[in-house]
DNA sequence: CCTTCTTTAACCGCATCGGTTAATTACCAT
DNA sequence: ATGGTAATTAACCGATGCGGTTAAAGAAGG
């Protein structure tokens, strides 16, 4: 790629790179023309190839940077130095709504990426996957002692149950196309005290 | 659109619904081929365009399918006569999973239908989206107890914490291109049980 | 063999795609 | 202003894919 986008003001980076995120994660790899990224940035065609030599080079471009991306803000979110798991829970939720806020196609350009079959992107992509295997989220539960929790809760469902909640109340908001970052935060805010209000031992040990 | 499609052997007609439901489903409704949903379907572009003048005829045809197998399938299921609320969970998963079954990508086609922003079609849905408002999802919890559960749970969170769950974990699951029937069914059971286990009131009144 | 119905291959005109070229604009030191 | 350089775009190209049509091949029955 054109080493001159890093010197670009950062919002256009950013705008250019969201387009990315969006157009890609709404259409298959196939079938997100470079046009329509180009126009959702606010720039012409023309000056998106000049930056990134071919299609190719830019979606990798953009997976490679919306790994990074998610990585940083997890490190940086402080979240895995929690010892409460609900703390945990708001720390990585903030990181999140974070994130969407400013990249706010980034969460479902993943997904896409990670289900992609055609074979023009596929085998580059899973050998860039790979390395990051290593940044395994199963691993949050490990921390906590069962003594924090009602006694015979199976941690294992409850963490599990937490997340397809979190995972199904997002696609949800993500189907509007205005999302209110301010609501989510109230909403996640109220589900985490539920969940406290449910789950957490309430007698003193 | 040619009535002749419904004196098709039934097979064959769900072939095609289904091949539609899965493209639609995966493409928004512009780049959403005819070529590709007749290849789906095991039949040539021709002859989809014999049973279906055009597109927008195929489209609208299969949102009108969609909307009655689900209504006839929840109808069916006996989920609403039910006075547990876990059992009235389970028997509606069960139709959900027959539903999956048998039209895997009915759900994920409902979907994108109602956020279908194309002019060239979201006008007629929209119209017929109204007349199924009446089928309302959320006086479900109306006819429960709250002696039936913990003292001092918020049901309406709790409602909407199961509902996000499940949404979350089929989406998870919905990724995925082969989707097993049998494995969803015995997690969807896991997790009335935790449900149970961690929502209804143990002591006796 | 003839008729009728089902199914498809081949085609059409048009739009769109990834990518290139050449020209236009903006900037900036002189 | 002016000339040079870098940022940006309009116009274009060949190839492909699109919705839809046409004509002909296949299959079934008498």
């Amino acid at each position: 790629m054109n080493e001159k986008f890093f010197s670009l003001p950062k919002e256009k980076q950013e705008a250019i790179i969201n387009a990315g995120f969006c157009v890609f994660s709404q259409n298959s790899y196939k079938k997100s023309p470079m046009s329509e990224i180009a126009a959702a940035a606010g720039i012409s065609k023309s000056l998106l190839f000049h930056y990134f030599h071919n299609k190719k080079e830019l979606y990798l471009f953009l997976w490679e940077t919306c790994a990074r991306i998610t990585i940083n803000a997890l490190d940086e979110s402080g979240c895995y130095l929690q010892t409460d798991l609900f703390e945990t829970l708001y720390k990585g939720m903030r990181a999140k709504i974070q994130l969407m806020r400013r990249y706010p196609g980034l969460g479902a350009f993943a997904m896409k990426v990670y289900y992609e079959k055609d074979p023009a992107v596929c085998a580059d992509v899973q050998k860039s996957i790979e390395k990051l295997a290593s940044y395994k989220i199963n691993a949050t539960l490990l921390n906590f002692t069962p003594e924090q929790f009602v006694p015979g809760l199976d941690l294992e469902m409850m963490y599990q149950n937490m997340y397809w909640a979190t995972e199904g109340y997002l696609w949800e908001k993500f189907q509007q196309d205005s999302l209110d970052a301010d609501e989510i935060e109230r909403d996640f805010l109220k589900m985490i005290d539920f969940w406290k209000s449910v789950y957490a031992r309430k007698e003193p040990l």
